[in-house]
DNA sequence: AGAAAGACTATGATATGTCATTGAAGTTGC
DNA sequence: GCAACTTCAATGACATATCATAGTCTTTCT
């Protein structure tokens, strides 16, 4: 049986969030994804990171953070303006409309993880990022 | 930080292990993605299911199912011999090819597995398991 | 300075995820 | 036996994942 396998498990669960998670911010009226959102999110704190940069940090792929950019770029919620000393760059910063979907989103994934994580204690989710890690360790282990 | 959320961990784990696994399967070279050998799998002990069938059983969209079955097919996998009581349906075959690509690729996914969990106990394991099921019925309840 | 090496972004190609729809085929109710 | 409903597969549209590479800009080395 697949419910055996743990990586089956592993995949049900990350998929089940992200749809409930997606679901409830397009429920909100909110137009945005996910992983646009949390790409966006890690601009507010951080807008000088390179594409590489924020790929490592949010665990994507350069091209994926390329296309998201660009996607973020085009639809107003981040300005992308030339870092003088480096011609290749630019400094990435949220806009207005940016903030306010950020202010938005915000709640919305507070609660979706309260949803997800009901009846899960603090010393479970512990032990599950502990888990979580190991595995994520044993896989970057060059063979 | 990003490391403290647990969508985020559960997200690196499964990615890393995929890379890991895609990796793995493609030095010694075999044709086929994860996700195309999992349908594939299902496949070799039910051939009359449904897209919808085998969607719900490897948790996937009936749309992704529907390519990965043209993909299948194509590359000469998988055929598709028409089912003479439903006209809509075929019956699904895993060829000569697709049983020598599975036997080729099961060690390969029974050592990721290996290298994944390593160091992690059966007890472990269940509890990662019931967590990550607790986690997915979370987010399957209707809000 | 000039060449080689490296860093950075953009993009092509292919696969998958997701939602929505279309069109064909089967089923049910009358 | 026909109309309405349901099931099924295919596909369009868009976003993301992944690998590879092209093109540009910077740094380093000599």
């Amino acid at each position: 049986m697949l419910s055996n396998i743990i990586f089956y498990s592993l995949d049900r669960a990350i998929r089940s969030y992200r749809r409930m998670a997606q679901a409830n911010i397009d429920r909100a009226g909110v137009n945005i994804t996910i992983d646009q959102w949390l790409v966006l999110r890690v601009l507010l704190e951080h807008d000088d990171l390179t594409q590489n940069e924020i790929a490592e940090s949010v665990f994507k792929d350069q091209a994926s953070v390329a296309r998201i950019l660009a996607l973020l770029t085009q639809r107003g919620l981040l300005s992308a303006v030339p870092l003088p000393h480096d011609g290749r760059r630019t400094q990435l910063r949220v806009t207005e409309e940016g903030h306010r979907i950020l202010d938005a989103v915000q709640p919305i994934v507070n609660d979706n993880r309260k949803t997800a994580l009901a009846g899960i204690s603090e010393d479970e989710l512990a032990q599950l990022r502990g888990l979580l890690e190991r595995i994520t360790q044993n896989c970057h282990s060059p063979v």
